[in-house]
DNA sequence: GCGAAATTGGAAAGTCAATTCCAATCCTTG
DNA sequence: CAAGGATTGGAATTGACTTTCCAATTTCGC
């Protein structure tokens, strides 16, 4: 990973005054980037957000790579680090129909927009920006490990069979969790997100339903 | 920002030539912004592909964002008229999942770049033009409607219970391929959109057991 | 074949973004 | 408190992109 750019001139902060500078940055940048796309978030808007000049950007972060990358550790971060509590325990049905409604409850105030954070990120750098396109898989695939330990733990505790395909389950979750956001977001309407995830999880229960039903049959 | 812009000073090509000059544009353009994105797609860089003066491109289009809305008009219609055959045909389990195997045989030939055509653009777009939003959402419900009514002749004919919410399931499907294929974009890898895709049709093929399993007790 | 309309080439204007640079100013540390 | 690095402001550079414009040139209807 030889990140590239990033490597180049980037001062990290070491006082305070500058730690609060760069993380203005940071949540600015975030903040535009996910309303207005990485293309579409010039600097100057960076700088106007979040109340600096073009030189502080440039030496906490680089250039306009180096921000974005830190943008894309930003939201992957966070918003791993908000969820943690319902994250970590994604060994139900009705969790994970909490942690999802928790997402759509968001989606219906904003009206949809943006989507997911790192999910447009994604579809908007993957093919032309190849360092960035490793941290969103990196981001990703801490998401899919959350769901996928959630259900690997209802099958060790014999709520799921021992031959359901745990890691299919956790990529078609959160493929419907995508998807459904983006479907959402065209429509500006939660529906598709929530019927998405709902039938996703439907599936999940029938799953466990029949686990249960194969467990009495057994004795 | 109403959907102004394409009204002005577009010319419909008259002349055999000019269609042609058109249609190059009108396909060197989706291309690149698939490719590319939007915004990482220039009036220039059009021009090189498609081989002609930028006069020509303002000539027929208008503006970059009467040339978008073109594209999106294009990438909705054309990719349903290339699936036509099976779209029409979504009424069995086998040719759902013929159909979305069909797509994943193409992720695999381009090693997953781009992403959906549709949903690439209805990222990027959404939330910056709404009038490319509304293109966007009708390109969607175009898409979702054929599923839909592969599923609704499944329920009619008895493979799927009277009680079955098929656009529910119609939409699930829809946002697994389209989170599937993100996933997919960002992994470099089809792996994730086939299981998505195939635990989705794995849910509707169970209720359609179901429904031949209460058929057959009702007897 | 002729005139009008369609099509085309390419230069040029105007804008704005990314980045660099240098001179201040602030802070820390000894 | 003085030196030196950290931080900051803002101007200047460079380059690309969108769009306009006008002068060819071609094509079509008659």
């Amino acid at each position: 990973m030889q990140t590239r750019s990033v490597g180049t001139r980037v001062k990290a902060a070491s006082t305070e005054g500058g730690r609060r500078t760069r993380d203005r940055i940071l949540r600015a940048a975030a903040e535009l980037m996910f309303k207005q796309g990485v293309a579409g978030t010039s600097i100057p808007d960076v700088q106007r957000r979040a109340q600096v000049s073009a030189s502080q950007i440039y030496h906490y972060f680089g250039d306009k790579k180096g921000l974005t990358a830190a943008v894309i550790e930003y939201q992957s971060t966070v918003k791993l680090e908000q969820q943690r509590p319902l994250l970590d325990h994604l060994d139900s049905i009705d969790a994970l129909r909490e942690w999802c409604e928790r997402a759509a409850v968001r989606l219906d105030a904003v009206h949809c927009a943006g989507g997911c954070e790192i999910g447009s990120l994604a579809s908007e750098l993957s093919d032309i920006d190849p360092s960035a396109r490793l941290g969103l898989a990196t981001g990703f695939a801490a998401w899919q490990a959350a769901i996928e330990s959630g259900l690997a733990r209802m099958r060790e505790r014999g709520d799921l069979g021992a031959d359901e395909d745990v890691p299919a389950l956790a990529v078609t979750l959160l493929a419907a969790i995508q998807g459904g956001m983006l479907l959402s977001q065209v429509s500006q309407d939660a529906t598709p997100y929530r019927r998405a995830v709902n039938v996703v999880i439907d599936h999940i229960a029938d799953r466990v339903a029949a686990a249960q039903a194969s467990r009495s049959t057994d004795r």
